[in-house]
DNA sequence: GGCGTGGGTGTTACCGTTCACAACGGTGTG
DNA sequence: CACACCGTTGTGAACGGTAACACCCACGCC
């Protein structure tokens, strides 16, 4: 900055000032400075400008450690919204959400400098690990939809979306509409799990007890084989669901790949709803019918809230919404 | 800082010689500094470190703006490998990997001041784009197998996963092996590519023109429907070849699902083999046989060459491995 | 006993910015 | 004509660390 200074043959302040945009200075310098800055290939040193700022521009993200595809997905949304602002993400993954390790990412954002935290997970345990920290540095929950305090959030409306799924289903005629949970200590599934069942009620039907899950397709396929060796079993047997909303597109991958074991045929005898709309899912065999989160408005939303966040000032409505893609794994329910 | 030297009665360069585990201190003053840490709550501000130090500790990930399996994988295990050694993790993605947007990310980088930068990508474009950023700063391309010149390289050996999965049909008896491609402007696609033709060859076959594809499910789809269509058409029919080896899982799916529809039973009249292992895929139906990078090691490799490109060492050998996961989408060739 | 040696410590400069404040000249006003 | 004011510019001091160097002292050696 110095040299560029003395090309120009100004101060080093006013070169500063170029460089901030600030108003009070002449065209005539600027242009010059500018010239300067140019013929010197000057870049400014964005270290040196944070230490005396106490900003550093850049937002830390404390994700998991799998490629699950939610969380990949609101990652990728949030560093687009990030970069178009001009900030910078940094990552750094948790392989479990334990109190401690959640702390520990925290610890290192704060000694790394960032503005301001988001946490990517919908997990009990990271919530309370943040709980903490908010008054330490800005930070944005991505999943509760609501947190109170100092903690801001941002989330897709899963309890919306689960309802979507469910109505869907209702209105081809299912009645007997089986939901397999995500695991428990996910908000994210609760929330699915409530859309499903206020659903239900309302609609005058009383929902079997969902069977409780994880995000894994091995577990789908698992509960999927259970379903059909009890429908199958002589006595006192219980009777398939004509219907099965999934919490996630993984566990109907699993339930599709059971049924397709059995031979029982989807969407004929059993319609299947899943919940993300991963890669691939309009491939699945049948194409699975599944609730499509908006990730980039998340993404964005996301990043609204952080800098709502930093600058101190109120949240802003932290929910996006989730698409219904019927495909062909639902179908009218068909007596039988 | 300056708070810490007074409270232990030294001064804050024997505060700063604790705090980098410098030799030359006493143990009684090196005791009595950290308790004035532990009491005033002290973390050293690593923004001013770095200004002085010419070191962020921080290094740039470029990588794409999709949820593609192989590049998440890899930026999750470069994240773990560089936490673990105290380093951190800034990402940028593109959408394009045409050179403008490369270089974009890579000056976008270069502002914030990161030690070095991996690129995560075989695709031509951003090879290109980042010749002439190597003398400017540390890079690591992850897909490129060897660059020359100062661009230190990690990749997962393609050719050789390649080469596992022909191998496998060739040995179920399979002789007419079909290959849908991977995009050509990826060294990847190109790399399986030459192994399954390369194996081929060896065996003594003459492979079928491969069929160009991408990454997509949709393709994949569209590739097998096509390929059914055609082996059906009563004049000049072209047969089904008896095994089919796909570029990536998502266009395995792809064809997986287009045979399903055509009542095309897999693996009893056609093997099907991906590349990828994703998430899910053993719950294909047919569970998907396929080849499984080993990406926490290439996360790893990839950390080991960009130390070593910081250091300005040599580059270590950067290719890691890929393992055969036989599940049922393949068998012996039966007669038809 | 003088002297080199090396471990432990303090002093000072410097990294590359921005901020607070002062200085300057020109202009409109009482 | 003196004065306040505003736009423009420069000066010096932070910001919070580390590096280089000087210093002091105890020790072993000739």
């Amino acid at each position: 900055m110095h040299d560029v200074a003395q090309v120009a043959g100004v101060s080093h302040q006013t070169v500063s000032r170029v460089l901030n945009d600030h108003p009070n200075v002449s065209a005539a310098t600027r242009a010059k400075v500018q010239s300067a800055i140019a013929q010197l290939g000057y870049r400014r040193n964005s270290v040196a400008r944070a230490l005396v700022t106490r900003r550093t521009g850049s937002i830390g993200v404390v994700t998991e450690d799998s490629a699950l595809h939610g969380p990949t997905m609101t990652l990728i949304a949030l560093e687009n919204a990030a970069r178009s602002t001009g900030m910078s993400v940094s990552v750094a993954t948790v392989t479990q959400w334990d109190v401690a390790a959640v702390q520990a990412s925290l610890e290192h954002f704060l000694d790394q400098g960032v503005d301001g935290v988001v946490v990517i997970a919908s997990h009990d345990e990271a919530v309370r690990a943040v709980q903490g920290f908010a008054h330490r540095l800005p930070v944005v929950m991505v999943g509760p939809s609501d947190l109170g305090g100092e903690v801001y959030t941002a989330a897709v409306n899963q309890y919306a979306g689960a309802r979507l799924a469910t109505r869907h289903l209702i209105e081809l005629g299912h009645t007997d509409i089986l939901h397999v949970t995500g695991p428990s200590v996910w908000l994210d599934a609760r929330s699915r799990a409530r859309g499903w069942s206020d659903t239900m009620r309302q609609a005058g039907l009383t929902p079997r007890d969902p069977v409780p899950g994880d995000w894994k397709a091995s577990t789908g396929y698992g509960i999927g084989a259970e379903l059909v060796a009890r429908a199958g079993a002589a006595s006192g047997a219980e009777p398939l669901p004509t219907a099965v909303f999934a919490a996630n597109d993984q566990l109907a991958l699993g339930l599709l790949h059971a049924f397709a074991e059995a031979g029982v045929r989807v969407p004929h005898e059993v319609s299947v709803v899943g919940f993300d709309d991963v890669e691939g899912s309009a491939h699945f065999f049948p194409p699975l019918t599944t609730v499509a989160p908006d990730f980039a408005a998340l993404g964005r939303r996301c990043l609204d809230q952080m800098v709502a966040a930093i600058a101190g000032e109120p949240a802003v409505d932290g929910l996006v919404g989730a698409a219904m893609r019927v495909r062909s794994s639902t179908r009218r329910r068909s007596e039988r």
